[in-house]
DNA sequence: GCGGCAATGATATGTGGTATCATATAAGCA
DNA sequence: TGCTTATATGATACCACATATCATTGCCGC
C-alpha cells in the first residue's frame, strides 16, 4: 500500500526546493491535498478551503505542477484534474464514472514512443498519454 | 498529397447523415474550416467569421466532432484545439512552436494499448494519446 | 408554398484560470 | 530579537472557452 503519510513534507520540501516560502495558506492547501487519494479539481479545493483565497490556491496548485509533485491532466471533455504524482514518470487511468485517478507506468510505452520517434517528423518534446476507463468499483456497482 | 477539396462535401454530409438541418449558418463554417490544414481554436474561426454566431459556431464545432469527422484536442497547457480528421481513428502531433496538427495512426501503439488492458484494472473506455513536438518547419527556422 | 420544428444569435451564465495591486508576512540579517 | 524587504496574499477585475435561455428565423418535408 502506497504510504500517505509521507506526502505531505514532499510537497513542502517540492516548494522550499525551488525557492518558494512556507507560507501558511500553503500549508493549509497541503495539509489538504495529502489526503486526496483521488484525483482533484481546483475548484473543489477552493470550495473545501473558503479560509484561502481562490487566487492563492490555483497559485500552489501551479508551483506543485511545475514542481512535479502534482500531475494535470484532462476528462475526455478536455475539464482539468489534478493529482498528486507518485512516480516520477507515468501515465493516467481516468474512471469516467466516478472520477478516480490511477498511475502506471509501462516500459513497453515508453519503448514504442522511443520507436515512433522515426515516424514523426520532426522533435518530440514530451507527451500526453491518458486512459479513460470504468474502474473495478464502479464495474461491481453496475451488477446491483 | 491529401485531396483538400474532397473536405467540405464530408463535413456536411456527416451532419446530414445525422439528421442535421444543413443551414447557411452551418455551411459558411463548413467552407472556412475546409481549407483549415491546420488545427484552429473555436475563438479563432469567431473571429473569422463574425457573421455566424458565437454560439452557433461551437455548437456546429461540437456538431462535427460528435460525427467524428473533426477532433478535439488539447495542447501541454491544456487550452483546445480543433483539426480536422483526415483518418478513422488517430492520435496527434502538435507542434508547440507554430501550433500545427499533424496526425499519425501506429498499428503498435494500438497492440500496446489492447495487451496493457491487464494491467489495467476495470474496462478501458477510451484513451488519449498525443505527442507534442517541434515540426521540421520550425527546427529549420530556428537554425537562421 | 406553408407549417412545424430545428436552428440561430443576442444575452446571460458558468467554469477554469490569470492580472493587478494594496496589504500582509516569511525569513535572512544585524 | 526585532528590522527589512522581497515575496506572497486575496479582493477584484478580467480573460478564454464554452453552454443555457429564449424570442425570432428559416429549412425542408408534406
Amino acid at each position: 500500500m502506497m504510504m500517505t503519510q509521507g506526502v505531505r513534507p514532499d510537497l513542502l520540501a517540492a516548494l522550499e526546493d525551488r525557492g518558494h516560502r512556507l507560507t501558511s495558506p500553503r500549508r493549509r492547501v497541503i495539509d489538504h491535498l495529502s489526503d486526496k487519494l483521488e484525483g482533484f479539481s481546483a475548484e473543489q479545493v477552493h470550495e473545501e478551503l473558503p479560509e484561502v483565497g481562490r487566487a492563492t490556491i490555483y497559485r500552489t496548485i501551479k508551483l506543485l505542477v511545475e514542481a512535479g509533485v502534482v500531475c494535470k491532466l484532462a476528462l475526455p471533455n478536455g475539464s482539468p484534474k489534478y493529482s498528486l504524482a507518485r512516480f516520477e514518470h507515468h501515465h493516467h487511468t481516468v474512471c469516467i464514472r466516478c472520477g478516480n485517478v490511477g498511475e502506471f507506468r509501462a516500459a513497453t510505452i515508453e519503448r514504442i514512443v522511443r520507436a515512433l520517434g522515426s515516424d514523426i517528423p520532426g522533435e518530440i518534446l514530451g507527451h500526453r498519454i491518458e486512459f479513460y476507463i470504468c474502474c473495478e468499483r464502479c464495474l461491481e456497482r453496475e451488477d446491483d
